[in-house]
RNA sequence: GUGAGUGUAGCUCAGUUUGGUUAGAGCGCCUGACUGUGGAUCAGGAGGUCGAGGGUUCAAAUCCCUUCACUCACCCCA
């Protein structure tokens, strides 16, 4: 193989390698979301990266299937696909034993997920989801619930209520809205609320124009502004005050100030959220700082999450949360912490004479709980300290010929310098000094 | 899928407008000064088919075409 024909050391279009300084920062998000999940006495489980085309193919959007799905027929010529989202393996599984789960039912799981798409800032084709759903509760307790676990995911990554919000909304409001109130025909529903959901980010003309096409009077579009406009403060006075979705909006923002999460929170009637499936409560997490002005994630309440398996009807509310929006995020913020040594300890080898010597102080170490490594080749001191300070270690150990005569050890400090000769019986006892900063 | 920008050493980049001898800098890496000790200093050294392919030319990192990748904005979402 001649040099032209060497492989290309650069990973697949749209995916991420992990190397160790990328993992650890994963690993410590994704630890944070693990811990808020679990306090909330959620489980994690997880399904494979696989499952039958057809269950994306029934009820995923058009757009995701025809042009984002990665699919393929194998050995066998079943048709397959590559997990694009994790809600439909979630239906699949709850369905599975839809008599058997005692509801209601929190999950929660850390699914890569796959789409074909142009890679972009925050959009890649490989993503990791932290996916968080309840099931099985008709209670607008758990819409609360899934809004309390994001914001303190937030909390939990070090975000505070200048750094990002909450923007709320309820998708029977707005139907009640639409329907009992503009008196708006069911066909072009689906239009206004693309426009809604366009509309921050196009200007108010367009906007204006794209109802005018629906065929709206221009009564029905100062309306429509007026009601998209409403605050917590003033929705009280509006008629769609009287609708059911208006009464579980109230309850969730009522509870969200006992909780003292309201600063948290916005209400927002311009949230409508893509997805055709969400029925009542919808919600996006927005970045407040100004370069990132982006919905991070979002959720919302869907109905007969499971109908597709199943006779019974099953409702749930979730968020999902992708490692790429948040971790623009705390970069963005400044939130992501230097994190603690891998190594703790190293041990240094004086020459081959000693190396059964210092591999019984790594081994002591170890089991006193400290991370460490023993120096492998005796090449020169130097190299090896150097080796140790390259790798952030903060505590090196040296035994020579001169220590291992009188059982000592020499711990060196590589942060203040400082360097001590214990007894090997004190050794441990010095480490953790050391390493508590004594 | 549409549009724009950028590809030169491990990293950050200069050089491209006005083609011209062996393509540069800083940082990093390796070796030594320093044969029982790391961040400083000094002296050396390795590392590049200038993203790839083709064309124009006596001559291409530089001009032209194609292609790939990355970045950003649309679309959509996370």
């Amino acid at each position: 193989m001649n040099k032209a024909e060497k492989l290309s050391v650069v990973s697949y279009r749209g995916t991420r390698d992990f190397y160790p300084e990328d993992m650890r920062i994963r690993s410590w998000i994704f630890d944070r979301m693990k811990e808020t999940a679990m306090s909330f006495g959620y489980e994690e489980y997880d399904g494979p990266m696989l499952e039958s085309f057809e269950l994306y193919a029934a009820k995923s959007g058009e757009e995701l299937v025809n042009e984002q799905l990665y699919h393929f027929f194998d050995r066998a010529d079943r048709h397959v696909a590559i997990r694009p989202e994790m809600t439909p393996t979630v239906a699949r599984m709850v369905a599975a034993r839809i008599n058997d789960l005692s509801r209601p039912i929190r999950w929660f799981s850390f699914p890569n997920l796959w789409r074909y798409e142009k890679p972009q800032r925050g959009r890649l084709r490989e993503h990791w989801q932290f996916n968080v759903d309840i099931l099985g509760s008709d209670s607008i307790g758990a819409d609360q619930e899934i809004i309390e676990i994001a914001i303190q995911v937030m909390i939990r990554l070090g975000a505070g209520k200048n750094d990002f919000r909450i923007h709320i909304s309820n998708r029977r409001m707005l139907t009640y809205f639409l329907h009992q109130i503009l008196d708006l025909p069911e066909g072009i529903w689906g239009g206004v609320c693309r426009a809604i959901d366009k509309r921050s980010k196009i200007p108010h003309e367009t906007f204006e124009e794209m109802l005018r096409e629906l065929e709206l009077t221009s009564h029905q579009i100062s309306e429509l502004g007026r009601y998209l406009s409403l605050s917590h403060q003033n929705i009280d006075q509006h008629p769609v005050s009287e609708s059911d979705g208006y009464g579980e909006l109230r309850q969730i923002w009522n509870g969200l100030s006992e909780s003292g999460l309201d600063t948290f929170c916005t209400l927002d009637l311009s949230i409508v959220r893509g997805l055709d499936y969400y029925t009542g409560t919808v919600f996006e997490m927005y970045d407040l700082a100004p370069e990132n002005r982006r919905a991070l994630f979002g959720g919302g309440r869907y109905d007969n999450l499971v109908g597709l398996f199943s006779k019974d009807r099953l409702s749930g509310v979730g968020f999902g949360m992708g490692d790429v929006t948040v971790r623009d995020f705390l970069e963005i913020h400044g939130l992501i912490p230097n994190p603690e040594p891998p190594i703790q300890v190293h041990v240094a080898l004086f020459n081959e004479e000693l190396r059964r010597s210092s591999g019984a102080i790594a081994s002591l170490l170890r089991s006193a709980g400290y991370r460490t490594t023993l120096q492998l080749d005796p090449v020169k001191l130097a190299k090896q300290f150097k080796w140790a300070d390259s790798k952030s270690i903060p505590i090196v150990i040296l035994q020579g010929p001169d220590e291992k005569k009188q059982n000592l050890v020499q711990v060196k400090n590589m942060l203040t310098h400082s360097q001590q000769v214990v007894s090997e019986r004190d050794l441990v006892e010095t480490v953790r000094q050391s390493l508590a900063g004594d």
